[in-house]
Formats: C-alpha cells, structure tokens, sequence
DNA sequence: AAAACGGGGAT
DNA sequence: ATCCCAGTTTT
C-alpha cells in the first residue's frame, strides 16, 4: 500500500471511531477494543436483511429474528412457514428461503459454526460477493473488499471513476482492496458504508463536513454529485388483474392460499386472483373466481410497484358461506389471525381494499 | 450479459 | 414520478 493510501485508511478510520452509528448488530469500536467478538450469526442475519434494504427498515426485523432465533441453530430448527411469516413485508422473499437453506448448511455441514473464510461463505445459499466479504471482514477480521451500492459511489468519487456502472465494478472492487487495512478491515468496510450512508450522499452529498474532502477527486472536480454515472435503465410496464376477497357470512373469515414456492412472491400467502397481465381487462373477471359469487367489486384500486412492474388490481368481495365450500388449495383465516400471516404488503394492501 | 426479484423512504 | 438502498440468483 502506498503511503498517501495509508493516511487515506487512516482519516477515515479516525472519522469512525468518533462517529460510528449504533446498529443493534454493530459492536462499538470502543466495546471491540475492549474485546468483545462479534456474533457471525447476528452479521450474517443483518447483511442478508440489509440486501437492497434501508437500515430502518431493517431494524425491527432484525430484533424480531434474534429474539425468536437467538443462535442458527434454533433458525435451523425452525419452521420455513414461521420464517416466511416472520419475514413477511421486508421484501424480496428468496431471501428468507435461502436464509433458511444457509442455516440448516450451517447446522448440518458446519456443526452450528459459520465458515470464517470469504470463499467459503460465498458457496453457502443466500450469500453473494457482498455478503460473503462483509463476513469476513467484520466476524473474522479477513482482509476482504467490501463492496455494495455506498462503496461503489463513495469510491467512484474519491477516485473520479467515470467509468459508468456496472462496467466500473471491477476498478471500484480494486481500489477498495487497495485501501482497506490489514487491522481492522471489518471497521473500514462499515466506516465507508457509514460514509455512504450518511454523508457521501446520492444527492447534496456533505462534502464540507466529509472526513475525505481534501483527498476526493470528483469533489476536487466539482464532480462529487455527477458520480458514480450509471447505465440508463428500463422504464417499468403496468400490469393489470383481479383479486378475490372471500369472507365467510358467519364468522368473518377470509380464503387464502400458497402462492408456488419460486418466483415472484414464492411461498407467500395470497387471495386467489387472476392472472396479471399487460392489458386492463374490460371483461368481468369473475368466472376466474374461486367460488360462486354475488361478487361485487371494490372502489379502491390497489396499486403495486414491484422491482420491475407496475400493478393495478381490482377488488372483489363476497360474503358467503364457508360451510359446504370444499378448501381445496387454500384456507379460511380468522380475521384476527391475518397479521400474523406471511402475506406480502400487497396483499396487505388488497384485504384493506376488501374490509375497509 | 440481462432479467427477475419487494418495499419504503427521500427528493 | 424517480431514485436508491450494506445484492443474489436465475436465465
């Protein structure tokens, strides 16, 4: 490492000790020195929430899994179905599939012990390059790069990368090998992570007050907020379909069923419904509903956006008798107990339609 | 290499 | 409305 790449390490480092946030996964610079180990159960759990997720959203469920799961051996003991419940509304939902498989690797291959190298952890379910240096590098202290969607724009600015995205990859993954330390790599991950976060913004980033100010060639550019450039993207189709509220007459309850275990929303709990396709329907849907109407259609309709659509649904609702009706491929759910159901935000969304 | 895969908060 | 987030897996 060259010397101006050791003060560089170094100022942000310093910046970290003074301003590390308190994470309910993070061990303190302070409490580290003082000896405390990380739980690589607890950085894994967190860095597998954190995928394409804000910290806030973040929190809850974390606390939530912990205190339900304190080990990987209890999650590995678990229920799929509890964890779908448990995950249900932080998004994209292979990942609680495959935070399930990892944790019965774990338990069966590992003897209840995360694997303590990047190459190792990257063979497990659900652990990507990202996942399997911040590991590493903040349970085992390996000297990995850490790399994620902060990394990419903080370096691209420190080191005036124009290169656009994700062609710049491999130079921002090289430039960030070369600046993290031998000591303490876990801790610079994270302190650039936080730099990212918090004041090496997409927009209006901080620069007067940045621990980097002097050394960023973008910001020495008048480049900062240019950076890092990116491939344009696909504008997102609308998608149309129909869903179906079943209420029993007598107690209340409402039908539901599985959604198949892969693709989108694989496993969750669903309302039947139609297909979603790419023109609105002006026929009447309801010959695709799963019982025997009067159906009558909702005032509200609810609209989705998922990663690469939009979604209009319409609402119906009927009243009916459960009784006599045979559950082939679903269930009646106590309107008291639908909370608890591992049903996505959109379905959420519908039955709020349907009741309100 | 490109597409699939959620949801929410900030702007 | 658009962007973006402590990305990974599948095609």
């Amino acid at each position: 490492m060259t010397e101006t790449n050791s003060l560089t390490t170094k100022s942000l480092l310093d910046w970290y000790d003074r301003h590390a946030r308190a994470l309910p996964w993070r061990v303190s610079p302070e409490d580290r020195r003082l000896g405390e180990i990380p739980d690589p159960y607890r950085i894994w759990l967190s860095e597998v929430m954190l995928q394409q997720t804000t910290v806030a959203a973040v929190k809850d469920y974390f606390i939530k899994f912990t205190g339900t799961w304190p080990t990987v051996m209890d999650l590995a003991a678990a229920r799929q179905e509890d964890v779908m419940k448990a995950w249900a509304g932080l998004g994209y939902y292979s990942r609680a599939r495959n935070l399930k498989k990892c944790a019965d690797t774990v338990a069966r291959d590992h003897g209840g012990h995360f694997p303590d190298t990047e190459d190792a952890l990257l063979k497990l379910p659900g652990i990507g390059p990202y996942t399997a240096a911040a590991i590493a590098a903040i349970a085992f202290d390996r000297h990995a790069a850490v790399v994620d969607g902060n990394v990419e724009r903080v370096l691209s600015r420190l080191g005036l990368i124009e290169t656009p995205l994700p062609d710049a990859k491999p130079e921002i993954k090289a430039l960030m090998g070369t600046l993290t330390p031998s000591d303490r790599p876990g801790d610079f991950a994270q302190a650039v992570m936080d730099l990212g976060a918090t004041i090496c913004t997409p927009k209006r980033p901080a620069c007067a007050i940045c621990p980097w100010t002097q050394e960023c060639r973008a910001r020495n550019e008048g480049l900062a907020e240019t950076l890092p450039r990116k491939a344009p993207k696909k504008e997102k189709p609308v998608r149309f379909g129909a869903a179906f509220v079943a209420r029993d007459a007598k107690t209340g309850s409402i039908y539901l069923r599985r959604r198949p275990p892969k693709g989108l929303l694989g496993g969750m709990t669903e309302v039947p419904g139609t297909d979603w396709r790419e023109t609105g329907q002006t026929d009447d849907p309801s010959g695709q509903a799963p019982f025997a109407g009067p159906w009558t259609k909702r005032m509200t309709v609810v609209k989705h956006t998922f990663t690469h659509f939009h979604l209009r649904l319409t609402v119906y609702r009927a009243d009916i008798s459960a009784a006599g009706i045979e559950a082939n491929d679903g269930w009646w759910c106590p309107v008291d107990d639908l909370n608890s159901e591992a049903l996505p935000t959109v379905m959420r969304k519908v039955l709020a339609a349907a009741l309100d």
